[in-house]
DNA sequence: TCCGTAGTTGACCGGTCAGTCAAGCGCAGG
DNA sequence: CCTGCGCTTGACTGACCGGTCAACTACGGA
């Protein structure tokens, strides 16, 4: 059925964030879905295919998030960013950090097929936040593709320095709310 | 002698940058140090010891670098972190990412012993770059608090951006200094 | 010279892991 | 009713892994 595959996925993408990619192994994954080994190697060819999936999967949810805060501005970045940590903190119980970029930290050195498959969302992010920031009041001088680049790296290093830090998703968002508006005209 | 708990230690530190924490095993560990296993378990009663131990020679050569560049100003942390990020790039072919903020976002939600070693480590960067933020002449209104964080924050971002893409030093600089920019009151 | 100790060695164990396989199930279509 | 197929099952394997251990060596001090 179509309900073991996605069990598979969904679990995976839970173990992934409340543990790691490579300390998970497929028995665990099997055992979370409880789906039995043969069943999961009918779907998935290697646990790097699962991964896929799994990226692909949350790469939908954060694009629906986008697009609903697309037209409100640079600022309601910072506010996605909020929402989604927030969700994972209250299920949780801390941050866990970014389902890609946990990911791109643990496997771009070993894995070059999924390295590119996070790439490519990081990739059509930033393109999301050039015409965001295309689109903004900046400041004199500001170049919107470099501004683009350091919005997404701030929230990457942010949400990465509070789940070590056990922060809140709200120290998150703060920070990256301060670098957009550092860069505005208008101040609020 | 000192020579061979040295060498597991350095090259643990190699293999963990140019692979992961997870994905080198013991076994590995020790065949790179050309070390049999009880003499691993002579000098680490566990994986996670040795990491400490990783950890802590790396931040002995960071704060080293740091020294050097402390008196000349905010900039200079931009450059420190080109110097450290180049030097890895030349060593190993490629962006290998920052030795903390690897360890950091693989072991932080499995490993609470290792997590508060890697934050005490970013603490300690933090307080640093809070005192060059003080001396320096920011624009109106910034908060050195706040950016001594945003500036951490964009350098582990950077980092782990220029790694899943492949990208070279330079842009993990250029995104730093940018930001660094951005918040002095004298334009370059 | 003898002893203690730090360091080294290689064999070894129990467990776990990824991955395979042959057989079975239930359903849909003919 | 039969057949084919998507899906499931559980047993199986061979490799590997973390960790232990007892024995050995080299050396420094008494």
């Amino acid at each position: 059925m179509v309900v073991s595959r996605d069990r598979i996925v969904r679990s995976a993408a839970k173990l992934f964030l409340t543990r790691s990619y490579t300390s998970v192994g497929i028995t665990d994954l099997c055992a979370a879905a409880d789906v039995r080994k043969g069943s999961f190697y009918h779907f998935f060819p290697s646990k790097a295919d699962l991964a896929k999936a799994v990226i692909d999967l949350h790469a939908a949810q954060f694009d629906q998030r986008f697009d609903e805060a697309e037209d409100q501005g640079l600022h309601a970045v910072a506010g996605a960013v909020a929402h989604v940590q927030g969700a994972f903190e209250e299920r949780f119980g801390r941050i866990v950090g970014c389902p890609f970029g946990n990911l791109a930290a643990e496997l771009s050195t070993t894995d070059d097929d999924l390295r590119t498959h996070v790439a490519a969302v990081f990739d059509r992010w930033e393109k999301r936040l050039l015409a965001a920031c295309e689109q903004a009041d900046l400041r004199a001088g500001v170049d919107p593709a470099r501004l683009a680049g350091m919005i997404l790296a701030q929230i990457q290093g942010q949400i990465l320095i509070a789940k070590v830090r056990l922060a809140s998703a709200d120290e998150i968002a703060a920070g990256v709310r301060a670098l957009i508006s550092a860069h505005l005209r208008e101040q609020a």
